[in-house]
DNA sequence: CTGTATCCGCCCGGATACTG
DNA sequence: CAGTATCCGGGCGGATACAG
């Protein structure tokens, strides 16, 4: 089959390695919400009731507890002005966009996906009508 | 409850596009285990067992269960041998492939951030040193 | 070896109410 | 608006025992 190296075929070492460094990376971007939080940041979206009202489904306590989390991993900064009313906005940092190619194929990954299931749906209904 | 009609309505199409898709993305390779099962497969372990002791930490019934639903959605496929022994072997399909350039840039992501870590740690050992 | 079944504790996270 | 506190139910997942 791919004996002939048609395959990406790595040393035990790297094997290893990409086990451990994506089991780093799900360990801080892992979750049902983090990357979702961060790609509504990127849209502009910097307060806490317009992050919940975009990133749909989360709760405000689950969202207070990972723009937390985001904020100690360093992704984001939250700054407080004081004022008549206080304005509360949280802002991606730089290292943020080290996460580019991250999600730029988790997104084209995820369109992709989603196509390819409409023609297995369509398929499946043509197979069994 | 959000009646009016909350599709794509927006100007700007693609910012929603791509919290739907990576959200599409995370729905079938999101959690914990997952994308290390994945990588253990194309790793060339395809036993059960073999997986086991792979994937660090994963128990017999979860892994189970995440086989079953990496199967049902085309990434690998289960074929049973029948012999002395019934020889069972998971190994990836084509499709799986196509995570090629989301477990690149995860894992890429990971070592960086794994010595950014290191040396966010350094610094601060200087500091308060 | 390759799983499945059952029990069960724990924690995630929803709902709600409340504070500043 | 921007959260926090509390309650609490469900489910995730570990341990163990068991089946094919």
């Amino acid at each position: 089959m791919d004996q002939s190296g048609s395959k990406v075929k790595l040393g035990s070492k790297e094997c290893s390695a990409a086990l451990t460094a994506v089991g780093d990376a799900l360990y801080v971007i892992g979750g049902k919400w983090k990357l979702r939080i961060i790609i509504a940041l990127s849209e502009g979206f910097t307060r806490f009731n317009e992050l919940q009202r975009r990133v749909e489904g989360i709760s405000a306590r689950v969202l207070s507890n990972e723009l937390k989390d985001l904020e100690l991993n360093g992704f984001l900064v939250r700054t407080v002005q004081a004022g008549s009313p206080v304005v509360v906005e949280y802002k991606l940092t730089d290292y943020s966009d080290t996460l580019a190619d991250v999600l730029n194929a988790l997104r084209a990954w995820g369109t992709m996906h989603r196509a390819n299931i409409k023609t297995r749906m369509k398929e499946a209904t043509q197979a069994t009508s």
